[in-house]
DNA sequence: GTTAGTTTTAAACGTCTGTTTTAAACATCA
DNA sequence: TGATGTTTAAAACAGACGTTTAAAACTAAC
């Protein structure tokens, strides 16, 4: 298996990039954790940003993929006209199960996920921030153009600016997801899940889109 | 002026900290900056934590204070029984003012702040996060009682979830302030601040706040 | 079985990191 | 003025980092 190689390395620094961000995570303890020397990265992957740049994209495809192909099955379904709060859950919901799809097969990549909107939004230049809207800004944009329709008139600048808000909610509650479940098992033992943060966030989404909005611009 | 070293390190730090985060900055760049010779840091804060501490203690002490003692006035206030949406925003008013006005002494400090709040969420060993919550915590529990009073009834545990799902628009927008900001003027020439995404996210807020809870924990 | 191409290995490279050291400059007060 | 304690200065430290190198170990095809 000339791959393993490879996929273990992949592995390894999903789990070490959720774990402790791409830039206090080193390649050291990537390649010790998968088993692999150290100058396998470089060798496979040329450098530490091509790692980073593939352990994204193997769960960014499929995640875009996936939720390009539910809201289109959501468009030809028989509109049974619902009113706007419905549609807005109807939506969201996709976008969270299509998360949730992604990470069944890979259990670390919503909060490196996470991580990569937090980090792409972060630096000054947002070179990081343009490479993701070039490779899969399509289907986003896609997807918010059908969120728009359920949504106050407002305008476009408005409606960034509450996109990104909505965004907040969902990476927060990622890149928190590992201290936050611990918290809660620890002050109210409970036994809760990533899944079960994904389908409480839908409905508070949909209320923060349908929020009035204040002001112009 | 003897403590002018000090402050120059801690205006240099809390703009550099602001820009590329704790770890993407050294102190060599931190004491560049300031004019000032690369051995003071270790000599007046001890460590590089150390001065991070001192970053965010700088800001974090007024922003508490102030925020106590505007919910105080609040409480004491003549209550002409407002309906729930009203009361939330008023609440989540005073927060953003709270913040607005540390910010106002102090340009950097918010995204600081966020950026603080992430990495304290973000460590698997919540150290930071522990360190915070001792220190200031008493602030918000506060004010999070005060919230909800004017929430939908739920449990211990999801109203802990609807609280971090808020604090997540609001931390996500002051880290990803700069570059969300930077898009604006260049997409929609708007010209909009920092003052402006604090009036806009408190009614996004208070809406998030209000959405109704979905099963059970 | 030899060759050609790919992958793995161990070691080293140069650079940057936070921190420490030792001495010099400064301030403060008797 | 001289002594004392504080602050600054330049240089070096030890360690971690990403990356490169050159040889060894593989794999596959002829």
């Amino acid at each position: 298996m000339t791959s393993s190689t490879i996929d273990r390395i992949l592995d390894a620094a999903e789990a070490e990039f959720a774990a402790h961000g791409f830039v206090e995570t080193s390649v050291r303890t990537i390649t010790t954790k998968a088993k692999v020397n150290l100058a396998a990265v470089n060798y496979h992957f040329g450098s530490k940003k091509g790692l980073i740049q593939a352990v994204t994209d193997r769960f960014l495809g499929p995640l875009t993929e996936h939720l390009q192909f539910q809201l289109k099955a959501y468009e030809k379904s028989p509109h049974a006209p619902a009113d706007d709060e419905q549609e807005l859950r109807l939506l969201l919901g996709i976008l969270a199960r299509s998360c949730q799809y992604v990470a069944q097969q890979n259990h670390h990549s919503l909060a490196v996920f996470a991580r990569l909107i937090n980090t792409a939004y972060s630096q000054s230049q947002g070179h990081l921030r343009k490479h993701l809207t070039f490779h899969y800004g399509a289907s986003f944009v896609y997807f918010m153009k059908l969120l728009r329709k359920h949504m106050p008139i407002m305008s476009n600048e408005q409606f960034f600016w509450r996109f990104h808000y909505l965004l907040g909610i969902l990476v927060f509650s990622l890149s928190s997801s590992e201290a936050l479940l611990a918290i809660c098992e620890k002050e109210y033992d409970s036994s809760g899940s990533l899944d079960q943060i994904m389908a409480d966030i839908v409905p508070v989404m949909a209320s923060a889109a349908q929020a009035p909005t204040t002001g112009e611009s």
